[in-house]
DNA sequence: ATGAACACTTTGATTATTCAAAATAAATAT
DNA sequence: ATATTTATTTTGAATAATCAAAGTGTTCAT
């Protein structure tokens, strides 16, 4: 109950509730993972899962990993809701660029009140997604599971609509604005080559640009 | 060099500022006094400005005070930019109350970074105070020192221009606020009676309102 | 001066968070 | 079935920040 509102403890409740989201089965997270998400040594995070686990946010299995109760869920929510709020409104309100607003929220979203969040969520008129285009969980209820693959596994010929970018890293999302693979933007797969491990598509009548598999791993489109 | 960047050392900087603003000698502040502003006991505030002048933040003579170094007030100004920038955002642009704005800004004056710090800037206009009428310090530069008196000073009869508001306690503010008694308004002293310990004003054709001494003192005026 | 009062400092503990290195368990390979 | 490798957990130690209570130095009043 008490841990609930440390900066540390709204970070590893997050990092785990979107490791939960990945690697999607009941089947607990391994804190090496999680370790590595939050930036820890492992043993840094089997001694604080523990220590979350006796509050009730998380709920562990030694040598198997650690999961979120609801009730830590429900904090994760509320720590992801401010980093995307925040997230949009640096995009949108104060023009940073979409590579940077990651790492400012990482710090605003434990600084944002519930007042001042409410500000920000009407201001922007109670925005869906955010720059990147990940789902922003609603004040209240559950949030929508919107279907969509890796572009990796789109096959040539293929038209496809980008709808979210995965990763977080600046100079991923630099390359991706350049190429002009943002959300909502429709994308035709021109070549889907497994064995040279790249992906070429192409954006209206621009020039093709091609991406590793690992790359097009992190960008999740949907149909038409 | 180490603790210039934690929550803590911020605050305990920015308080130290403050207090030598007020009681400006040169003379060093109490350590009595940085505890109270901090909120921490007086040993806690002996530690932490041993430690502090180790640091080169703060010169500290025992028994007698502690004065930030040129380093400290570097550190303090900029966290009071950031603090006053922020109410000032949160009251033009997300509509806050200006009474609850400090408290808010006390948590966020530790999250903005220097680069959503200059958009807010701009965004504003440059402002030169704050909702309350303090001043902003400037990204570069010596801060503009205006000349105030408190109203609980001034003799019946004069008419001055409300300039500041000392006190961020909500309470006071909020009634300051009902009364008319915000930065820029113009008010006539309709009188000051030291026995009743009562400043009596009035404001255009308002009704009179009187506050007790202590109140007035926390209204700082200027002529005209 | 002399002893209260008062202010400030020290001391001894505590909580939160983290790491490095040693210990252990589980999974893999031979 | 061993031996080897890999993942996790434990242990022992830091650092940052804080408090309560005991100790000291100063200031004041008589
Ligand atoms: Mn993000
Ligand atoms: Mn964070
Ligand atoms: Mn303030
Ligand atoms: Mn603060």
């Amino acid at each position: 109950m008490a841990r609930t509102q440390t900066t540390t403890a709204q970070n590893y409740l997050k990092e785990l509730y979107q490791l939960q989201q990945r690697s999607d089965g009941h089947a607990p997270v391994p804190l090496g993972q999680l370790a590595d998400s939050v930036g820890v040594t492992p043993g840094t995070a089997t001694t604080m899962v523990k220590r979350f686990a006796g509050d009730g946010l998380m709920r562990y299995t030694p040598r198997r990993g650690a999961r979120l109760t609801p009730k830590g869920e429900k904090v994760a929510l509320g720590v992801l809701r401010r980093h995307r709020i925040v997230e949009t409104f640096l995009v949108q309100h104060l023009g940073l660029d979409w590579s940077e607003v990651h790492e400012e929220a990482e710090v605003l979203e434990h600084a944002v009140s519930e007042k001042v969040l409410d500000r920000l969520d009407a201001l922007l008129g109670h925005p869906t997604t955010d720059p990147h285009g990940s789902p922003i969980p609603p004040a209240h209820g559950k949030m929508q599971r919107v279907a969509m693959r890796p572009l990796s596994r789109c096959k040539a010929g293929q038209r496809v609509t980008i709808g979210r970018l995965l990763d977080t890293a600046p100079g991923f999302l630099k390359l991706a604005e350049t190429l002009g693979l943002v959300p909502d933007t429709q994308v035709r797969i021109v070549e889907v080559n497994e064995d040279a491990d790249a992906v070429t598509v192409r954006i209206g009548r621009r020039k093709p640009a091609t991406l590793g598999l690992a790359a097009a791993d992190k960008i999740m489109v949907s149909n038409d």
